[in-house]
DNA sequence: AGTGACTGCCC
DNA sequence: ATTCTGC
DNA sequence: GCAGAATGGGCAGTCACT
């Protein structure tokens, strides 16, 4: 409904969905529920369930109900937007009721986004794919799909001669891609820049007298970092727009901290206490903009001394190190000196390469575990599958959406992760053929300190074993192990090992302490 | 004032 | 974030 | 190789309830 940078919110997702089409549809909200587990999808569940009268709504209107959704907050909100979104589910088709409930959860799955609807917008006006270039490149500094169409609507591609860089109005950022291992990256992007990869979030930084800032996905976070309206002394240039990775400090030893430490300053509260608890350093990497240029498409290694130039020493903003090569030895050993700092490892960046928004082609690359291997974490580890949840989307056919899964506390199970990343969907339909036949009607016994929120739709008994990998662990206050996964994703199904034979609650803490 | 349910946004 | 899949 | 769609932990914020 709305770009990126304009923070509109719903305030609505399953759950509100779910009793939203109860009350529209004059359902109790467990057979909602029933029917959203069953279909995998609040759209057909709506559909299913339908009972309402096409009062013909305008979109206009379709459009007005729901912006007054996201406006409304405060108390007796939430059976408000309930009550709002259905009043709209009852007056409308069967048909929009599939797509009416699912825009609030962003899943139209519609089979494309953005990026298709530039090759419509070149279709519309040319007949082919060939405005596609100008028009990413004018979506790369005004990510907003509806503007762009109307403009080129009414003025063909000129309307967008004047959407350029501007200070205030985030850019696209450049994203990471991955490749397996330090050769193919010198192969792919021959000679390159080396980064340290911090552990932080970014921050897309704008200055102009005062400063701006946006997150990764461009959403407005300027008050969350008050520290950065005053870094003006620090920059040689009168307005700049920099690409950095904020990262807390221990304000006692001066160490860098970890993710999780540093997202507590992610908040709109408290701002000056937390300030002096996690101070941040901002490790700039990037300049875009500077004194009414755009450096968008100046080669990396010219930005790279830009950059250098303009960046004065100071306590918030520091310029990332780097090294330039063209030797995967080389690379290999400065991503090795990385990880054994403590790091996340490093990002490889084409030194002649331009600032390329989003994810296309291999101008940045991530590099974060050692070769062949999944994963950061020094072992993988074995856990026990405890039970199953259906799963929505392409998974319903399948029958498994994610696992939870478990390890061993003497004679019992709890809880460690949940897992729904990297099986096939061949190793998908496998586990659910084991998995069916281990199905219990209640929590088993030996099933410890289970939280609620990570009750699955199907318990089974503690039988089949897989073998998991994660880039860290972290202390969880809600997983029974007090540890978790950071990025689980399976690496293969286990049946030669006994749920006995799953690691331990003490080997999770000794890989813990490892890290 | 404290807690739990839920959501949105970081990774 | 990671991973898989269809095109 | 891209785009899309499944899925993870965990933080803060908001609102409802006790």
């Amino acid at each position: 409904m709305a770009p990126l940078y304009e923070a509109i919110e719903f305030g609505i997702a399953d759950k509100f969905i779910v009793r939203a089409i109860a009350q529209a549809y004059n359902n109790s909200i467990d057979s909602v529920t029933k029917a959203f587990k069953k279909a995998g999808d609040v759209g057909t569940a709506a559909e299913s369930l339908y009972r309402g009268h096409d009062d013909h709504l305008s979109i206009e209107k379709v459009y007005d109900l729901l912006f007054t959704i996201t406006q409304t907050s405060g108390i007796g909100s939430r059976e408000k937007k309930i009550r709002l979104l259905a009043e709209l589910l009852s007056s409308v088709g069967r048909l929009s009721s599939r797509y009416l409930t699912r825009i609030p959860l962003d899943k139209l799955r519609l089979g494309f986004s953005d990026m298709t609807i530039l090759d419509a917008l070149s279709w519309m006006l040319n007949g082919n794919k060939s405005a596609r270039v100008k028009l990413e490149e004018a979506y790369n500094v005004r990510p907003d799909i509806g503007y762009l169409a109307k403009t080129i609507k009414e003025h063909g591609m000129k309307g967008l001669s004047h959407v350029g860089v501007k200070v205030g109005a985030p850019i696209l950022a450049c994203l990471c891609q991955r490749l397996p291992n330090a050769d193919e990256m010198i192969k792919k992007m021959g000679r390159v820049a080396v980064e340290p990869k911090y552990d932080g979030v970014r921050v897309q930084i704008h200055y102009q007298q005062t400063t701006k800032t946006f997150s990764r996905n461009l959403e407005n976070t300027t008050d969350m970092f008050p520290e950065l309206q005053n870094i003006g002394k620090q920059l040689n240039a009168r307005e700049v727009i920099l690409d950095s990775e904020a990262i807390g400090l221990d304000p006692k030893t001066g160490k860098l901290i970890s993710f999780q430490e540093t997202t507590t300053r992610k908040r709109k509260h408290d701002i000056a206490e937390t300030l002096l608890k996690v101070p941040l350093k901002f490790f700039v990497f990037d300049i875009l903009y500077k004194n009414g240029e755009s450096l968008l498409s100046v080669p990396f290694s010219k930005r790279r001394r830009i950059l250098e130039e303009t960046i004065r020493a100071g306590n918030s903003l520091v310029v990332s190190e780097q090294i330039i090569t063209d030797s995967a030895a080389a690379l290999r050993v400065y991503h090795d000196k990385q990880l054994k700092k403590g790091l996340e490892g490093a990002v490889v960046k084409k030194w002649d390469s331009p600032y390329e928004p989003g994810r296309r082609g291999y101008t940045w690359v991530k590099f974060k575990e050692e070769e062949g291997k999944t994963g950061k974490l020094t072992d993988t580890i074995d856990a026990v599958v405890m039970g199953y949840t259906s799963g929505e989307g392409k998974r319903t056919a399948f029958g498994i959406g994610q696992v939870l899964l478990g390890v061993r506390r003497g004679d019992d199970f709890v809880t460690v992760t949940k897992l729904g990343s990297g099986a096939t969907e061949k190793e998908l339909g496998g586990l659910f053929q084991s998995l069916k036949k281990l199905r219990m009607k209640e929590q088993p016994k030996e099933y410890k300190d289970v939280d609620k929120v990570y009750y699955p739709d199907v318990w089974v008994s503690p039988k089949l074993v897989l073998e998991i990998a994660g880039d860290d662990l972290t202390k969880s206050k809600k997983h029974g192990a007090g540890y978790s996964v950071r990025f689980p994703r399976l690496v293969r199904i286990r049946p030669d090992k006994s749920p006995h034979e799953v690691t331990t609650v003490k080997e999770v803490e000794t890989l813990f302490k490892q890290q």
